[in-house]
DNA sequence: CTAGAACCTGACGCTGACGTGAGAGACAAG
DNA sequence: CTTGTCTCTCACGTCAGCGTCAGGTTCTAG
């Protein structure tokens, strides 16, 4: 298939399935013409490169664990380094859960008719709710 | 205290000081030279608003936020909007831990010792977890 | 064979949250 | 008063992940 009909399948524009090439995350044949042709696995691939976006890893991330998913090396290094970033992952899950704890706190006051939402209430809970370092 | 104490108190950069306040997220009283002088209630501050960054609402949204939690307003629109962003976070956890649970498989795979971490294996696997579209 | 759609390679633009000087004023210590 | 440190205001630089022309080529339907 041609770039079009990938960027149709993905739901990815076509910019940015040659960005994708360009930093080697996705390889195509080349037609006499100098045309991309994908196999049918591409859709797959461009998928698992949306998601690995989509959990914020840059591209130069993903050009390291690619391999490894690949299973074309399974090394110790490659190993820790996919354990490393899953644990950023969970990192980076624990923040939001606390972030979304916290509009939770701001939610309940501002919702619960008998609250006054003074000011020393919610001072009070940004005094409880603060303890970000990252 | 003057921006320098603040930004070793809340481990912000000066610069970044400056910039919330360009953004109408933090004031500061001025002393006659010109120097900004915090409360030290804008520790607090700063560190809410650096919560909200790291729960990836951008400098716009939180300033619509901060009122909310300030609670100087409690309409029904800034509730909504509350409810919007806890959505949002909600939303993106659960991004995150799809994401996790794709690196896991990756890695149990390749840290089982009787696994050959096949290519058919590896794309059964990708044939399974690929379901995103965001 | 020819029109038009799809594709190609540059290359500049954009957005957000700052980093990084430059050049000058403010302020505490001796 | 002076030295040194902190602070001030511009204002341009950065980086990622594309968007968006521009100008030219390739492929496909009729």
């Amino acid at each position: 298939m041609r770039i079009g009909e990938l960027a149709a399948k993905t739901g990815v524009s076509v910019r940015a399935l040659r960005y994708y090439e360009e930093q080697g995350l996705l390889t195509a044949a080349r037609s006499s013409g100098g045309q991309r042709h994908y196999l049918d696995s591409a859709v797959d691939r461009v998928h698992l490169i949306q998601m690995l976006y989509a959990a914020d890893l840059s591209s130069r991330t993903i050009l390291d664990l690619l391999p490894c998913v690949d299973a074309k090396v399974n090394t110790p290094e490659s190993r820790a380094m996919l354990r490393a970033e899953r644990d950023r992952i969970d990192q980076q899950i624990a923040q939001l859960r606390q972030a979304r704890e916290r509009l939770d706190a701001v939610i309940a006051l501002s919702e619960s008719p008998e609250s006054g939402c003074t000011r020393t209430e919610v001072d009070a809970l940004v005094a409880a709710g603060v303890s970000v370092r990252s």
